[in-house]
This record gives C-alpha cells, structure tokens and sequence, in this order.
DNA sequence: GAGTGTGAATTTCTTCACAGCT
DNA sequence: AGCTGTGAAGAAATTCACACTC
C-alpha cells in the first residue's frame, strides 16, 4: 500500500473531491461507496479499491465520513495550501482563463500572466498583471511558481513548454491543440475541445450505421 | 475486426488525425507508426493495433501513405462533413467558446447561442446569433442539430443536459464543473481545468516527498 | 443488516514478436 | 531491409465475492 498509484486513479481522485464537496454542501454526513459511485457514475468496488491504495478511510456498516474522508483526499491532493500558477499567453483563451471563477475556490491563484506583445505587457487584466515573457524566469522563481497555464498559438506552445521547464515550471495546463513533449518529471494535461468532439462525432456516427438495416435484426 | 472498438483507441484517433494533418501540411507523403509515435508518445504497435480495427491502411516496408490514412481517419470518425453545433450559456466562459476560431477549420459549425438572459437575446456574439432558451427545441430540430456545447453554471448544467436531451441531442460537450448524467446513446465529454490542475498537483507532491530521505536509497 | 477492504478472478488494454508483403 | 498486421503473451485495470466490522 505504498507502491505507485495508478495514472487512472489519480484521474479520478479529483472527482471523489468535489462530489463529496457537494454532498457536504447538501448536509450530507455520511456517504457509501454505493452513494458516491451512483453520482459518478463508478463502480462501488472501483470507489472503495481506489480509496484503498492511500489507507483506509470508511467504517464497515456505515460507509465513509464525508468531513474525515475529505481532509485526506485533500491533503493526498496537495490541495491543503494555495498554489501559486502562471499563465503564459494573454489572448482570448488566455483572457477567458483569467476572467475564470472556479480556481481561486479552489487554492489555485493565477499570481501572473505573461505575453509577448508589448501591447499587454503593463495592462491588468481580470486583476492580473500581464508581464513581458522574458520577465518569467525570475518571476518564476520569485514566486516559487511550479505549474503554468499554456494558453498561447498552437505553433509556440512546444517552445514555450521548452522554456517553462527550464525555467523550473513542473507541471502544464495544456489548451493549445498540441502533443506537448516535455521530460520526465514533469507533467501535462491537455484540454483540447476539437479533440473531445471528434471523438463525439465518431459515435454519432455509429448511432446512423445501427438506424441502418441489419444482416440480423434483434437486440444483442 | 466489426465488434465494438474500445473508447480508449476512439479518443487517440483524433489525436492520430491531427498529427498526420501536421504532417501533411510539412510535406511529408508517408509516415511509419514508428515516427507517428514518437511524435504523438504511442508505442508503434499500439497505434498499428488501433488502426487495424478499421481495416488495412499501411504498406509492408513503406508505412502509412498519409493522403490515404487522413481520408480514411476523417471518414471514420464522421469528419467527412461539417457538423451543426449549438451552444448553451453565453457568459464569459461561452463567449470565450464562441470566439474560438478552432472550430470551424475541422469542421464544426457553432450555428446557434442560447441563454436564459434576455439582455443577451437578440445580439450577435462573435457571428452568432444569441437567442432565448426557449426557442431551443425547435432551432435544433429545424437544423438538425446533435451536438450541444454546454457552458452554463454548474448549477443549472445538468437540467440542461435533460432539456437537451429531451429535444434529440445526441452529444454534449460540457464546460461545466459537474458530472453530468445522460441516457445512452447520448455521450457527454468534459472539460475540466480544475479537475485537471488537480491531478497535477497531485504529481507535485509526490515530488517533493521524493525529496526527503528515503528509508532505502538507490534508485528501483 | 449494511458496507468496507481486499485477495482472487475476470476483463480490458498494451506490448511482443514474427510471418508476410513491398 | 523495412514495416505492417495480428495472434499470443503480458500487464493493467476492473469487478467479484466474501471475511470482517460496526
């Protein structure tokens, strides 16, 4: 019960967390894995091996305390201290990220943001300074910052993934529609809407070949 | 090779379809699954093996002819035509959405914008049209419309998802922070900044334990 | 009775390794 | 010689099922 936690796993850590957040909004107290699992849609068994791999969290009988079981996917997390985050590129996307609510509440403080356009650099934005790029090397370090949001053309992402890592950034919010390479320990997310609706599109097309006449008719 | 194909490879296809774009678009005519990996960090064999649930597109000794592989990629995952979109919630975050110009390219029309603001009816958001929620039903049917991007509060997103539903949405791409519940054959694929940051952090912790003394050193 | 924690069984996914084509 | 396509092997993830606890 100390080896490597699964990649899945900790995919699906962050999704106990707000659920749980939720039925603790509710006036919940108490939750089973049955609960939780009907919520988001994952196997009761899947909930509780999942949890298992951190320690043992729930009561036989009653199920899990939803305060207690929160403060330790909490700290499991690192999210029991504010994070500190820059944004590199402060165009649409960039802006939309910074006008977004939903970090702060939850100890994520986009402390910067950096652009290469002299035009930005000066402005607040969202109340946020936007700063020259080649300002981010000692702000980085300043601030102890270690995950970035890229938000900037698709052609510059990879370049810029190159020097965040060099500058010490260890981890990468991802929203240019690129593979990011970067070397290990550091670690990407990529969120990529073009790539979310085609993998939409594939199954609608499957619903249009199943409206189609088949060889044999029936329910599988 | 016509069972069901496994979600997993669904969601690397599109990655497969825009790295062979980025390809094509460099000139290349053929490409290996040895070079398409180590763009795209897929073991060759595992994208060999995806492919060949489709059928046979690659030469022995040459590799993939990338003309051929793009067409027949793009007919697979329903990309051989442009696909009608609309999108609920014009706040900040659906502005944001309505004024990403990476649409469009790869063949989604955002065709419709609906808010529960009538302040917002009637105005033009990038191009689109802002109409009110209650003339969903009918613009979806009247343009055939299957897939909906969501960016409503999180409040309200999952009695949209059932609204949408219920007018003949197929797919939803949800910007929302929730776990949004659908009937089959209706799909849902979410967005998540937090939930990714999230994952992330955890990751970073792990780091910094692995910077203090270790009961044993040496490397595994 | 209700529900966890977990080895074992099962299923799914990935990688291997090689026959066969160019 | 180079590289695909694919059964077989192997690894990983999920689910089962039940002893155990409250």
């Amino acid at each position: 019960m100390r080896g490597e936690i699964p990649d899945v796993v900790v995919g699906r850590l962050p999704r106990y967390l707000r659920a749980l957040h939720a039925l603790q909004a509710a006036g919940a107290e108490v939750v089973s894995s049955q609960d939780l699992g009907k919520r988001l849609q994952v196997t009761p068994a899947q909930i509780r091996k999942d949890l298992s791999y951190f320690g043992r969290f729930g009561k036989q009988g009653r199920g899990y305390n939803i305060t207690y079981l929160l403060e330790d996917l909490t700290q499991i997390l690192g999210l029991d201290r504010r994070w500190p985050v820059i944004l590199v590129g402060v165009g649409r996307l960039g802006r939309a990220v910074l006008g977004y609510p939903g970090f702060t509440p939850e100890g994520f403080d986009v402390v910067g943001a950096f652009d290469a356009d002299e035009a930005l650099v000066g402005q607040q934005v969202s109340g946020v300074m936007v700063r020259h790029v080649s300002d981010m090397a000692s702000f980085i370090q300043q601030h102890s910052v270690r995950i970035a949001i890229v938000a900037v053309p698709a052609r510059a992402a990879q370049g810029m993934a190159d020097r965040l890592v060099g500058y010490g950034i260890q981890a990468i919010l991802n929203y240019a529609p690129v593979n990011l390479q970067v070397p290990p320990p550091v670690r990407v997310r990529t969120l990529d809407p073009v790539l979310a609706l085609e993998a939409l599109t594939f199954y609608l097309q499957t619903l249009e070949r199943q409206r189609e006449p088949a060889p044999s008719g029936g329910r599988g």
